[in-house]
DNA sequence: GTTTTCCTCCGCCAGA
DNA sequence: GTTCTGGCGGAGGAAA
């Protein structure tokens, strides 16, 4: 598990198929005090799953996924262990992803689920899953942004000497037939969007900074991080007034203006559609604050 | 809650 | 022949 034990917000368990001393492939011993009858206590479960994705899955620990998730334990998934989770039935008809190199394999061996290669991480509510190792310190991190707010990711961040913030849409570093042209393709452009959030940015402003048409720019953009535009924008804007209402006291309106969202009134339904609450709850929960405005 | 207007997204196609 | 860019237009969604 990624989350130091020091600065975690959680209490980390490592859980073992077995308890025991265990020997990995490189030859290190470790030893797990937990054994599966454990997961009957977690909130949450991530499972790092085999090695290699041919290694065959055992069935005592498919028995124990499947169970806790039927309870409604989260279920989060580090690179292969996607595998152990698509193999347990809990990712059928589900989007997924996971280290970009056995992403095809996935897809192969289980075609119910919608695999995506190009992404970090894929939220679908009780099951998450991640690409590369890295990847899973970005899905962790979200998890600790879900759960217990900006403040506290940032916080388990820097503690890790990680990037605080990596969306799950961002593309994953996939080596392509033609060479990697200026590494991040509009990143600048992102980044000036995010320096000029409030203002009234349309798609046509953001394609003129990145100096091509709106066509290009669009279809570009969807396919390096995996989102639209203005849906990438919407986010940024909807993380901004989150970092706002955690740090500040400003009300919703006035949020809602430095964000570039006009009115407390869109800032609400935003707030709604994408972390299906309100400005309100969401400071009470992460501040004990009450919001303004 | 409804209506209108504007914007975004995306498939299609032509040209470089 | 292949790939990429950019314009056009329709469908759907967002904002006022």
């Amino acid at each position: 598990v990624f989350l130091h034990r020091e600065s975690s917000p959680y209490d980390v368990l490592p859980i073992g198929a077995r308890a025991g001393r265990v020997r990995s492939q490189d030859g290190l011993e470790l030893v797990l005090e937990h054994g599966l009858e454990s997961l009957a206590d977690a909130d949450t479960v991530v499972v790092t799953g085999p090695v290699r994705p041919d290694e065959p899955q055992l069935p005592e620990v498919l028995d124990a996924v499947r169970a806790a998730a039927e309870e409604g334990t989260r279920i989060a998934s580090i690179c292969a262990g996607t595998f152990t989770l698509a193999a347990a039935g809990l990712l059928d008809g589900k989007r997924a992803t996971t280290h970009w190199s056995i992403a095809d394999e996935l897809a192969r061996q289980y075609p119910r689920v919608h695999v995506d290669p190009n992404v970090l991480f894929v939220d679908e509510g009780q099951v998450l899953t991640s690409a590369g190792s890295a990847a899973g310190m970005d899905l962790c991190l979200h998890l600790v942004r879900k759960d217990f707010g900006v403040r506290a990711a940032n916080a388990v961040a820097r503690e890790l000497v990680a990037a605080p913030y990596r969306s799950g849409g961002q593309v994953q570093y996939i080596p392509r037939d033609r060479t990697e042209e200026g590494g991040d393709l509009y990143a600048r452009t992102r980044q000036w969007a995010l320096e000029h959030l409030a203002e009234d940015l349309t798609l046509a402003d953001l394609a003129s900074h990145a100096g091509v048409s709106v066509r290009t720019f669009s279809r570009r953009f969807t396919e390096d991080t995996g989102r639209s535009p203005m849906k990438w924008l919407m986010r940024a804007r909807v993380d901004t007034a989150r970092e706002l209402l955690e740090t500040t006291d400003l009300g919703v309106d006035r949020i809602a203006d430095l964000v570039g969202l006009g009115s407390g009134t869109n800032l609400r339904l935003h707030f709604r559609r994408i972390l299906d609450t309100t400005p309100g709850q969401y400071r009470r929960t992460f501040t004990g604050r009450d919001v303004e405005g």
